[in-house]
Parts: structure tokens; C-alpha cells; sequence
DNA sequence: TATAATGTTATCAAATATGATAGCATCAAA
DNA sequence: TTTGATGCTATCATATTTGATAACATTATA
């Protein structure tokens, strides 16, 4: 499910579709979070945090999640730049 | 100029090269510093210590220069996600 | 019944973004 | 020179992310 960059997101919700993005993500992968979350230099209790959108995590926060999921910065942003129909 | 996302950038030079790109596209555009900063409900200090890199900005901080900008966010971010050569 | 694996939530301290103000430099125009 | 416009940096208070730990629930397994 894709989500066009509509601006009509508020804050809340913006935060909440990213970490189910990158739950969803992560879960096509079959990583377990806590082993996400040391990959990354974090505590499981972090990685949930973030996971269920309780956090407005900085840039390079973003970067490195990508980065370790192998994705690009807008799947995880859960953005579709795609021509509006 | 574009920059390939290779993952060797430390957070000093990431944080640097969104800061410039954000000025590029600013002056590009032709608006002044302070009239993107008061668009974004920001001061114009604020704004130059973002688009100078000293600050590591928040997800929502990004989304909302991004859209004031009218760029995407692969754009702000300077990372060109095209296959590499 | 244990015991471990997985994930969530709460809490605290430390680090850092943000809001706000002030001061400074440069440049252009009066 | 004076004035205003533009931008940069420093500083402070406040809010929030992050690192870390603990407690809890659920599920599966011995």
C-alpha cells in the first residue's frame, strides 16, 4: 500500500504510517525487531518505539533504518511520488 | 549535482549536503531565506542553521521544507537513487 | 508448569532539535 | 555615512529523541 504525498497528513499520522512501514518492511524480510534493532546500535524497546510511530525520529535516524533494510528513503517514508490520477 | 546514496557519508557530511541542497533549491526558486523560514512557522536563525547543516532535523521537520519547497524528499535529500554506473 | 522468544510500554538520564532573541558582517541604496 | 535587507552565529529555555533498563503480555516449546 502506497500513500500519495498528499500534504493532508497530520503529524500523528505521518509518524504512525512510517513505523508501520518499516514494521511491514521488516517483517517481508523476515528480521526479527531485536535484530534490526542491534544492527543498528539500538535497544529493542527502541526499535518498537519507533515501530509503533511514538517517535519523530531524526535524518540520519531514517537513513541508517533504509539503509539496514535495504531500502530506499521514500518506501520507508511510505510515499508514493508516482503522477496523481 | 547529485549524490549517490553509497552509504560512505558520515552524519557530519550527510547533514552538510541536505543543508546546501536546501539552499540551492531555496535560491533557485528565488526566496529568501526568511520568507522560507516564516513560511514554515520558523525563525530566520532557525532556518539558517538548518540549511548550513549544524542541526540533524526531524522527520516532520524534513516533510514540511520538502513540501514548502514543492520538492520530493530524494530531492532535499541529495541522493540520486538511479542505477549506478 | 516452567522457560525462552518476541514485542510493547513506562520511566529515567543525557543529548540534541527547536523557538526565540540578540549581535555581528556584508551589501546595496538613499 | 546612514539605513535597511539579508544571512550567519551564539546563547538560552523548552521540548523531544535517544540510550538504557525494567516490567509486562503473549506465544511456543520443553
Amino acid at each position: 500500500m502506497c500513500v500519495k504525498n498528499d500534504n493532508t497528513m497530520n503529524e500523528t499520522e505521518i509518524l504512525w504510517r512510517l513505523g508501520q512501514k518499516i514494521k511491514e518492511i521488516r517483517e517481508q524480510k523476515n528480521i526479527k525487531q531485536v535484530d534490526l534493532a542491534y544492527a543498528l546500535g539500538y535497544d529493542r524497546s527502541n526499535m518498537s518505539r519507533l515501530e509503533s510511530g511514538r517517535v519523530n525520529p531524526r535524518f540520519t535516524t531514517l537513513i541508517k533504518v533504509a539503509n539496514e533494510l535495504g531500502v530506499t528513503i521514500p518506501e520507508l517514508m511510505n510515499i508514493d511520488y508516482s503522477e496523481p490520477e
